[in-house]
DNA sequence: TTGGGTGCAAACTATTTGCATTCGA
DNA sequence: TCGAATGCAAATAGTTTGCACCCAA
């Protein structure tokens, strides 16, 4: 697949290198998408990658966006994070790391890496392996 | 508000008085959805709760099953649990535990307790405070 | 009696899907 | 050339909301 060494930001000429070597087609609307998510160290929903791809003279269907960001997700490209059931976040950052959820504010923000240590892993439940592990802080405003 | 010192499984007799502790009017179609929950150790949605109580004969509407189970969250009675955007579960076990989900079968089971330490809480953010930490394992069938 | 609780159906919102068109290897 | 990708709009699904009615304090 890949193994995701790349750096952020991505500069936008290396995105459709980037995209073909995690087995991605890059075309025209996916590398607009790409650029924007690997322009930063972010989590940005849907919507949100939709409202900056009109900032741009890029026109991108609303369909589009969400069938590419499940494909960058798939391959390894972006993490979604699931913290809110009203919609998902696409993160740039694939190196292990947390998160701080402000249900407040509906704002994500890393846990300074290596913050947080997990010990005592248990074993996955036979006939199951495990893919990941999502730790979420949840903050409210006081 | 509420220590939710109570075990599971919650008699239904102990229902009504178990929300009068926790500041919840204990109305007939809250005590019957508040019964199916408690009366074990488990994750259930919106839905799933509402097809419970069609093999009851009980008669509770759609939307007071979604507002009954978000009014327990709220007052602490049930742990909402987010893991798929597709849907909330709704966790009996209030004390400090984490989940394994099978992103395969949408399956939520609770981690062995204490299996998993966590060390080093960061400090949250200026201007907010923790309401909790989830962790999820995320498993795949194999 | 009287405000909170409930039921029903309609409204909402994020996301997905079907299908005809267009693009890229 | 030809299958894959895209756009559009309609469909879907979980959840919320508006409002009239009912019940418990």
């Amino acid at each position: 697949m890949n193994e995701n060494k790349h750096q952020l930001p991505v500069a936008r000429e290396q995105v459709p290198h980037l995209l073909h070597g995690c087995g991605i087609l890059p075309t025209a609307q996916r590398v607009e998408i790409a650029a924007i998510i690997l322009s930063a160290e972010q989590h940005l929903s849907a919507d949100q990658v939709l409202a900056r791809l009109r900032d741009t003279d890029a026109r991108v269907s609303k369909a589009t966006v969400y069938n590419t960001l499940g494909l960058f997700a798939e391959k390894g490209l972006v993490r979604e994070v699931i913290v809110d059931p009203t919609r998902v976040f696409y993160d740039s950052n694939m190196a292990p790391h947390y998160h701080f959820y402000n249900e407040d504010s509906g704002t994500l923000v890393d846990v300074p890496s290596a913050a947080i240590q997990l010990h005592g892993m248990p074993e996955p439940p036979i006939g199951t392996a495990m893919t990941g592990i999502d730790v979420i802080v949840r903050l409210r405003n006081t």
